[in-house]
Order: structure tokens, then sequence, then C-alpha cells
DNA sequence: AAAAAAC
């Protein structure tokens, strides 16, 4: 087995059509359908390396179409390999899609089943927090094509509603998500039940070492497609980090949401009683807002994306949850109301936005305890993030007693408080304003008297700790905490060899 | 630290 060997094969020159990488023409009714007649970058890389039956590790943002890059060549392959003396009633998996959350694999399956619309397979999805009953019915009806999360396609494993002994597909979808959360040995198990024939695809938006070691145990010869720089963000995304009090982190939310009318808006959170609280306080303020994580339900979590993506909804407020892979395209904005613990989970998350060549903002707040996130944040994507001056809202300022009139507009209002009158015009047009930055530059200049009383950490040239070797010491422990920097290497490489 | 995922 050879090292993952990397093409250097350039995107085409020339627009290259769907039509040119002799898809069946049922596949092509169903792209017309939609509306797709050119297929992006990682696309055109993909389905032709695919279609030679190579082994493929894909390292692609969410909003390449990675989706459609993987399964419009499965689906032709599956047509092409059609066993003819097959029994038509008979018609055993023969392609898995492996995803880390039930939104994900919901929304693969949804890609994959309009792929097949005018093709004879049939694809299904399965996954946890729902009856299990119908799943079973429908897998037993016989389906080629199964999507599916780890844990719950083990279960139909053991009740039999399935074989996995002739899938010649496997698709590996956010492989690095699947290795945080734990997946690894469910993995294993899965893999254990494939016919050692067949063609692999891991998809993965970070390519630690970690990943590239789940991709030599697991991928054959693989061809490395690599779209976007790893661990860079979209240049399409305008990021800022606004600095406030923690008390004072909700209000700054609502007054960002407020002041630029933002509609379409994920708001991320930590913890999942802090996204329902956020969402509840958000409400209580006046704004369509809804929390999504895992302690609802399935129903509600699937609730609150429609809704969302409906647009009944305007604010989004998510765990981690909705980090990855969901495909809610041209949000316009995405804010952190935490600065996620894993620096990672950052590129994840401003992923949201600035999709499919439109432009968007990522906007973060932060207290003075998530300095050092901020630091590893700015480490992995390589680029200094600006500071902004959130109006009446910075740290480090007296207390509100020692504060101008009028200085900071309502700061930490009580829970049941009325919805506030609109205070914050904002620039006026219904629109997302054009860019985070362009919110600090809007309003008048803060010229001299706001700047006396506190420590003008915006004014400061921002120095990146220590830009040339920093990154390769990964976390130093600072003095100050007693630090066990757990390597998660070690970690993940344990967990491997547990198996 | 927290979140996610099978029952």
């Amino acid at each position: 087995m050879s090292d993952i060997e990397t093409t250097a094969q350039p995107v085409a020159p020339v627009q290259v059509r769907f039509a040119d990488f002799g898809l069946s023409p049922d596949i092509l009714r169903a792209l017309t359908d939609q509306g797709y007649e050119h297929p992006t970058p990682i696309q055109a890389q993909a389905i032709p390396v695919l279609l030679q039956g190579r082994d493929v590790m894909g390292a692609a943002q969410t909003g390449t179409g990675k989706t459609a890059g993987f399964s419009l060549p499965i689906i032709q392959l599956l047509l092409a390999h059609a066993n003819a003396s097959m029994s038509p009633a008979r018609h055993p998996v023969r392609a898995l899609i492996l995803a880390p959350t039930r939104e994900l694999a919901v929304q693969v399956a949804e890609n994959v089943a309009a792929y097949c619309k005018h093709t004879p397979l049939r694809s299904t999805v399965v996954y946890g927090g729902v009856d299990i009953k119908p799943q079973a019915a429908i897998m037993r009806g016989g389906v080629e094509i199964v999507i599916a999360t780890p844990g719950r396609l083990l279960d139909h494993v053991e009740q039999k509603n399935i074989s996995l002994s002739q899938v010649q597909m496997l698709v590996m979808d956010e492989a690095d998500r699947m290795l945080d959360m734990g997946f690894l040995p469910d993995l294993q198990r899965i893999i254990n039940l494939l016919p050692k024939q067949r063609q692999n695809l891991m998809f993965s938006a970070t390519f630690s070492p970690e990943i590239k070691r789940l991709a030599s145990t697991f991928l054959t010869d693989p061809v490395t497609i690599e779209v976007a720089r790893s661990n860079a963000t979209a240049d399409k995304v305008t990021q800022v980090v606004y600095k406030v009090t923690e008390e004072n982190k909700r209000e700054a939310v609502a007054h960002i949401l407020r002041q630029r009318e933002l509609k379409q808006v994920i708001v991320f959170s930590n913890t999942k009683i802090g996204a329902s609280r956020l969402a509840r306080g958000l409400e209580q303020e006046g704004m369509k807002a809804s929390a999504i994580h895992g302690d609802k339900t399935q129903q509600e979590r699937m609730a609150a994306l429609d809704a969302f993506k409906r647009g009944e909804v305007d604010v989004l407020v998510a765990t981690d949850v909705a980090a990855r892979g969901l495909d809610i395209s041209d949000l316009p904005c995405v804010i952190n109301y935490d600065l996620p613990y894993n620096a990672e989970d950052y590129v994840h998350r401003i992923g949201r936005t600035g999709r499919a060549g439109a432009s968007g903002d990522a906007i973060s707040i932060y207290s003075d305890k998530d300095e050092r996130l901020l630091v590893d944040i700015e480490k992995l994507i390589k680029q200094t993030i600006k500071r902004g001056e959130l109006e009446g809202f910075r740290p480090g300022a007296r207390p509100a007693s020692e504060e101008r009139h009028g200085e900071r507009r309502h700061p930490r209002s009580p829970e049941g408080e009325r919805p506030r009158s609109s205070g914050y015009a904002g620039s006026g047009n219904g629109r997302p304003g054009p860019g985070p930055g362009a919110g600090t530059d809007r309003g008048p200049r803060p010229s001299g008297p706001r700047r006396d009383k506190v420590d003008p950490w915006f004014l400061k040239p921002y120095e990146p700790s220590r830009p040339g070797n920093a990154a390769t010491t990964t976390t130093t422990p600072s003095s100050s905490s007693p630090s066990k920097p757990k390597p998660k290497l070690a970690a993940l490489l344990g967990g491997l060899r547990k198996e």
C-alpha cells in the first residue's frame, strides 16, 4: 500500500459540463431538473477519478458541492454495474454512505434521492432517535444506497434488517467529525462487515494526522482531492471578533442582530443550555429565534431546521450539532455566541456562510476568559481576525454607574423584559450589511471621549503569538494554567489500537 | 470544559 498520492490534477480551465463525464442520461436529467449544468471544482476533480474506481480522500469544505461529487459517480457506477441477471426483486445494498449527524445524513439522502429520481435505484436513510420499524421495513424491501449514522446502522445489522455483504462503495462523510465524536469503533465494526473488495471514499474538512492515519487504514492507494487549502477559511468570509464582558454577551448578540436587521443567521453556542437560553432571550426581545441541539427530540430538531429554511425563523441558535455539513444555503452571516473550544470547530461553524461563491460574515463575541481560544483559532486559520468595536459593549469599562448616559443602551436586561422598541434602526435597508467591518465603520467614529477610561486594546496592534514557531508547538502551556494538554492524537491512536 | 450518536 503506497502513501497517499496527491494528484496535481488542475481544475479544468474550460467550463466543464456534467454532460462531459459520460453520466447516464437519467442522471443528467435529474441534474437538469435542478438547474445544474456545470460541476463545481471538487465535482470536476472527483467525478472522473471516482468513475475510474479509485479510492478518494477528499479534503473539502462544505458548500463545495461535495455531496454531488460523490453521489453522482456512485449512481453512475451502480447503474453501469447493474447485474442484469439479478432478480429485479433483489436490491442488495451496494453503496453505503456514513455521516456523523442525523441532519447531515438526511440532507445527503435528499440529494441522493434527487439524483436517483429517474433511475431504478432505491435509496434510504437510517438514523437514530426515531422509530426503527419503518426504516426496517424499507430496508427489507430492498435498497441499493443506504445513508446512515453509524449507531443506527449497526442496530439494523444486528436486527438483520440489512446485509452489508454486497457493499461495493463506502463513503465516510465528514470523517474528521466522526472521529471527534468517537465513531471510530463503530466505523471499524461496520467496515469489518463489508466485502474486502470495494471502493472507498473519505471526506474531511480538515486534514489532521488522525485523519491521515484513518485514511491509510481504510483507503487503498487513494487519490487525494483538495479544493480549498485545508484548515483555511473561505476567503469570501469576512471575519470579525468583538470583545465584550461575559455578562453582556447575550445583549451583544441581540444588539448585533437588531442593529443589522439580520435574517437567516445561525448563532452558535457551546452548550445546549446556553443555546436554549439565548433563543428564549432573543424571542423575548421580539425576534423569531429557535434553538437546535442534541437534547431536542429529533422532531424538534427537524422542525427548527425546517422553520429556519422556510424563513419562519430568522435566528437559529445552535450547538455544534449544526456546525458541520448542514446545507443551509446562502447564509449571510454566522455569529459565535461562544468561541468554540476546538479551533477546528470555528472553521466548520463559519463554513456555514460565504458558501458557493457568495460572501458572508462571521461575527464572534468573546470575553476575557476566551482570549486563549481566540489565539488557538488564529493559529489554526493562520490569520489574525479583525478586532471590531461593538458600541456600548466594550469590556474593561468602568462599572455602569460611572458610564456616560446613553453609552450602553440596555446592558444586562432581566430575563422577562418586554420586546424592545426599535432602538436600533441599523442601516435601514432590510438586507444584511456588506460586512462586519462595515458595521463598525458605518456610524460616526467614536473619536476621543470613549477611549480614555479603558484599556484601548482595540487600538494596539495585535500580535499573533509568535507567528514563526508557535504553530509547531501546538498549545504551549502558559505558566498561568496547570495545563494538562491531553494530546488528542494519542487519544485517537489509542482508539485505533483498541480495535 | 462540550457536543454528538443506538436502545
